[in-house]
RNA sequence: GCCCCCGUAGCCCAAUCGGCAGAGGCAGCGGACUCAAAAUCCGUCCGGUGUGGGUUCGAGUCCCACCGGGGGCACCA
């Protein structure tokens, strides 16, 4: 069939009429594009049709649909998944795999700001471009289940999932999330009281709701954050380089105190990392969350001082003996108390050392002098130079183990954001505290034995207790672990201090001031509250939803210069006034008759979307729930006990190991507790793909030149325009002038050669460079396939109805068994090269055609998954009227892996000197009387007997002499 | 500074449990086809696995040290 799919008469001058040529892959491509379009071959209906095979969910990490369109390294994951899919189908799973887009974000809304164009606009073009493009690599997506997180229908539920989580709170001891109005009913009854011990009952409204406000998930705060003056906008931790600069845009980032809506993503700390353990994850990702979560187990313990206990954080409550002073961030609210009118003199009576006072009059200059020089510091350089700086705070602090007073330092060594702020410091266990101590002449004591040898400074290793002893406690000679058990308790006994753990992970910033994200869905009463406090947020009604973003004339937030640190976040949604100020009777303030309100300005930050868009695949057209508790349970839900659920499969880069993903297992949990979803984790396995890496070219100047311009190799240099330029790898982009599009390959050589030259360059998870010429290896070998099948000058089969032979058939099933073992594993570069290899076995053996039909279709079908175009095409023309797509995929019959017999090397000493044949059934005896007969064994052994013979069955025999 | 991953042919990459270093592709070289070239086809060269030790009958594979490349974290008490 199908004499309408023939190259044009132009092309054909010398080339075969009927060659698999670029121009005959087009039309094939396009025309089984539309056909699977037509048929809607990859639709996944919800319940699935039956009968249904076992269900597998397979998802690629959705892409930004950006200006510039993809370039050859975006797909490789995207046809990764594809290949599986298909594999999968064709196996009998069900599966279930689309592809949608993560569409908020700055691109579109910078973008806006420069032309006027609505950010939507240009988001909806931008998609249709991607859709065009992904369409022409010929992926098997259910249409019907794309999503963009930008569509009404979709972030009308990204709202609701928010309120789900303001409308949380959670529960430690049940240790998870309920419903708040559970709270509201338990503190009224009294059954729970409020942690400051006030009565419930006597509380006004809006401090009830400022206690409710108090424990929600999603919730308003006054809390130091990272505001970006040059982008305008407040970012979170994850967003802030470690050299404290904006990830996009590479802008200063400051520290600022500002009411802002926070999630609290701390609550979960322990869940999220301790669930790692429950999922098939890449080990790299595991260790990055839990870093990032940074949990450490320790103690806090508390030196009373004139101004109050200061608590400190430490994880080794064992060195405790060896403290001899204090550290309290720059910031810590207790300095300004602790810090006495003039300098002291020390309580042992002697002068006050010089290098303590910074040359400051009082303790209160020296103080605001260090604060000052700590702040035009930056980060970068903070952490670039560690010397160890600080000024002592004119107060000293008693050790509750020995009565000691301490002095009280501030110093930029200890932060702020991490434990208490404030640090007891131990020189003899700790490098930091002991840099310290020798910069300012503070007293050093061992209290853990070091070993003989070491000749360090302070020692962190394991060894037990010397010099930690009072009257009541003893530590010396324990152990480190047993030390800390000891001391806690002591500690806890005496009311000093207690166990407790400590995370790195901050509640996350969920705020931003743009206009292209999701709108809050909350309201503030527009004339205040009645106490006059700070407005509490109310939840719109569902019936409220979707908050539509409005029109406004002006996209930008209001930036500022980049180190104007005192700027202050001015959203572009505050400015549409008749937007912000509205009229609403909401139920949630029944004793009230407000009816005018005021919006919330801030939009959502661009991970809201991909928090959950994974569920909306599911039942992408729901208009009653954001996912039917049946269809959720049915893809995602747990498949036995232990098993968490999830998708089957989330492939995607490792950059976002953290943001996302974390974000993403957060949102989930929330919503697994408060029953709206079965499975307790989202993605059951990660795959990380690499990346695809291109060479770039610098001129003389340092400049980029279009690389596709120019030649040369390594051996004999590589030149551009005549003119001599260098090499170098990075990544594929605008900037180094490298970009190769699926466009041009797809042009060149047609998608499905593209999509076996990225399949076969190497293992998904390993980046590779890009390489253009080495593409046409990838096209001869599908020329060569279709060769086997079409004949080139009259577009006849070239198929003999015939029994292949023996060794056929073995190459056959020695290919049908590895690439059922390799696609499945994704080692799909392995896979690629037995198909090759055995195209090259029928290449030769029937070089004039006739080549047997019986392995001919099995050929096809394996290479469906890689090359599904030309592999339809050939089914169809081999007489096959249905679609490939669920055709079984093809079983290997162990009885045709054997051969009838097997040669061995056989080693003397570890070293190849000689071969035999044996039959394939030979017991091993067989084997070793066999290579001891062998002569030329027989003549290195010179009658000796052998001291050992090793016979590894259908391997080697080694002869020890 | 700490942690993780990776070094196999000119290049991209294979090599179950430790068992003959080579599956596949590119490039190169030789040839066929062609008036010629391109395209296509056939054939073919090339290394002993970054370096040095160790374990073993046997090491690309396991262990130790070092060198080189990539990534993550980084004053987290």
């Amino acid at each position: 069939m199908a004499p309408d799919v023939r190259p044009d008469a132009e092309s054909a001058s010398g080339v075969p009429p009927h060659r698999y040529t670029a121009a005959l892959a087009g039309a094939i491509e396009r025309r089984w594009q539309d056909r699977w379009e037509a048929a809607d071959t990859f639709a996944v209906p919800n319940p699935p049709p039956a009968p249904a095979g076992e269900k597998f969910y397979l998802m690629d990490m959705f892409p930004y649909p950006s200006g510039s369109g993809l370039h050859v390294g975006h797909p490789l994951g995207f046809i990764g998944t594809d290949v599986l899919g298909r594999y999968l189908r064709m196996t009998g799973r069900t599966v279930l795999h689309t592809m949608g887009f993560d569409a908020f974000g700055l691109p579109a809304e910078q973008y806006a700001v420069q032309t006027g164009t609505h950010p939507r606009t240009t988001t909806e073009a931008n998609i249709a471009r991607y859709r065009q493009q992904i369409r022409q690599l010929g992926l098997a997506h259910d249409q019907h289940r794309s999503v963009s997180t930008t569509d009404i229908d979709f972030y009308r539920w990204t709202q609701w999932i928010f309120l789900q989580i303001h409308g949380a709170w959670y529960d430690a001891e049940a240790d998870r999330a309920r419903p708040i109005t559970e709270l509201e009913e338990e503190l009224a009854a009294g059954i729970r009281a409020l942690p400051d011990g006030r009565d419930w009952a006597t509380l006004s409204r809006p401090e009830q709701d400022r206690v409710l406000d108090d424990h929600r998930l999603a919730y308003l705060a006054d809390a130091p954050v990272n505001w970006c003056p040059a982008l305008g906008t407040v970012l979170s931790n994850e967003e802030v380089t470690a050299d404290g600069r904006s990830e996009r845009g590479n802008f200063p980032v400051f520290r600022r105190n500002l009411r802002q809506w926070m999630m609290r993503i701390t609550s979960y700390a322990d869940r999220l990392a301790d669930d790692l353990d429950g999922i098939d994850w890449p080990d790299s990702v595991k260790a990055m969350q839990r870093n990032w979560i940074g949990r450490s187990q320790g103690a806090q313990v508390r030196f009373a001082s004139d101004a109050g206990d200061i608590e400190v954080f430490t994880t080794r409550p064992d060195t405790l003996f060896g403290a001899t002073y204090l550290v309290l961030a720059p910031e810590h609210p207790m300095v300004d108390a602790l810090v006495p009118a003039a300098w002291p003199s020390p309580p042992t009576g002697e002068e006050l050392d010089g290098r303590w006072t910074g040359g400051a009059d009082t303790p209160a200059d020296a103080v605001a002098q260090y604060r000052s020089v700590v702040a035009s510091r930056s980060d970068l350089e903070r952490q670039e130079a560690r010397d160890k700086t600080g000024v002592f705070a004119g107060a000293w602090a008693t050790n509750p183990v020995n009565g000691e007073a301490l002095p009280v330092f501030v110093a930029d060594y200890v932060l702020m954001g991490y434990g208490t702020g404030a640090i007891m410091a131990v020189p003899g266990q700790d490098q930091r505290d002991w840099d310290f101590a020798t910069v300012f002449g503070l007293p050093i004591r061992r209290t853990v034995q070091p070993p003989e040898d070491f000749d360090g400074e302070a020692y962190v290793g394991a060894g037990v207790a010397i010099n930690s002893a009072n009257d009541e406690v003893s530590l010396n000679g324990l152990d480190v672990d047993a030390a800390k058990t000891a001391i806690v308790a002591w500690l806890a006994a005496r009311g000093a201090g207690e166990s407790v753990v400590q995370y790195k992970l901050r509640d996350w910033l969920f705020s931003r001031q743009r206009y292209w994200g999701e709108p809050f869905p909350v309201a503030y009463v527009a004339e205040g509250e009645t106490d006059g406090g700070p407005s509490i947020p109310r939840a719109l009604p569902d019936a409220d939803l979707p908050v539509l973003l409005p029109d406004v004339e002006d996209y930008s937030p209001k930036s500022f210069a980049p180190d104007d640190r005192d700027s202050s976040p001015e959203s572009p949604l505050a400015r549409a006034t008749e937007w912000v100020a509205f009229e609403a009777d909401l139920a949630s303030d029944p004793e009230h008759g407000w009816t005018e309100y005021l919006r919330e300005t801030n939009t959502m930050p661009q991970w809201a979307g991909s928090c959950w868009y994974y569920l909306r695949y599911l039942d992408p057209h729901n208009t009653e729930r954001f996912v039917d508790p049946d269809v959720e349970r049915y893809w995602l839900g747990p498949q036995g006990p232990g098993d968490p659920g999830g998708v089957d499969l989330y492939v995607g880069g490792v950059e976002h190991a953290v943001l996302h993903l974390l974000y993403a297992r957060f949102w989930h949990k929330v919503l697994f507790d408060l029953g709206h979803v079965s499975s307790s984790e989202p993605f059951r396995r990660l795959f990380n793909q690499g990346y695809v890496q291109a060479w770039a070219y610098t001129d003389a100047r340092g400049v980029y030149v279009p690389a596709e311009e120019v030649a040369g190799d390594a051996a004999s240099g590589f030149t551009w325009n005549g003119e001599s330029v260098r090499q170098e790898y990075g990544k594929m982009g605008k900037s180094l002038r490298n970009v190769v599009t699926p466009d041009e390959m797809c042009d060149a050589y047609g998608a499905d050669t593209f999509r076996l030259y990225e399949m076969s360059t190497g293992p998904m998870e390993a980046s590779r460079p890009w390489s253009t010429r080495d593409v046409v290896g990838s096209h001869r070998f599908l020329q060569r396939v279709w060769r086997l099948v079409i004949d080139e000058q009259t577009g006849d089969l070239r198929v003999a109805d015939t029994e292949p032979d023996r060794d056929t058939l073995t190459a056959l099933h020695r290919a049908i068994d590895g690439v059922r073992t390799d696609l499945p594993a994704m080692h799909y570069n392995t896979a690629v090269a037995k198909l090759i290899e055995l195209a090259n076995h029928l290449t030769k053996t029937y070089p004039s055609g006739g080549t047997p039909r019986s392995v001919l279709e099995p050929l096809v079908l394996m290479l469906a998954p890689l090359c599904p175009h030309l592999a339809e095409e050939l089914w169809s023309r081999l007489g096959h009227p249905d679609t490939l797509a669920f055709a079984p995929f093809p079983e290997a019959d162990p009885a045709l892996l054997v051969e009838d017999s097997t040669e061995y090397p056989i080693q003397v000493n570890g070293k190849v000197r000689s071969r035999i044949t044996v039959p394939a059934a030979a017991g091993e005896d067989e084997v070793r009387t066999a290579a001891l007969a062998d002569p030329k064994v027989a003549e290195l052994l010179a009658g000796a007997e052998p001291r050992k013979v090793i016979v590894v069955p259908g391997r080697l025999v080694n002869v020890v002499r």
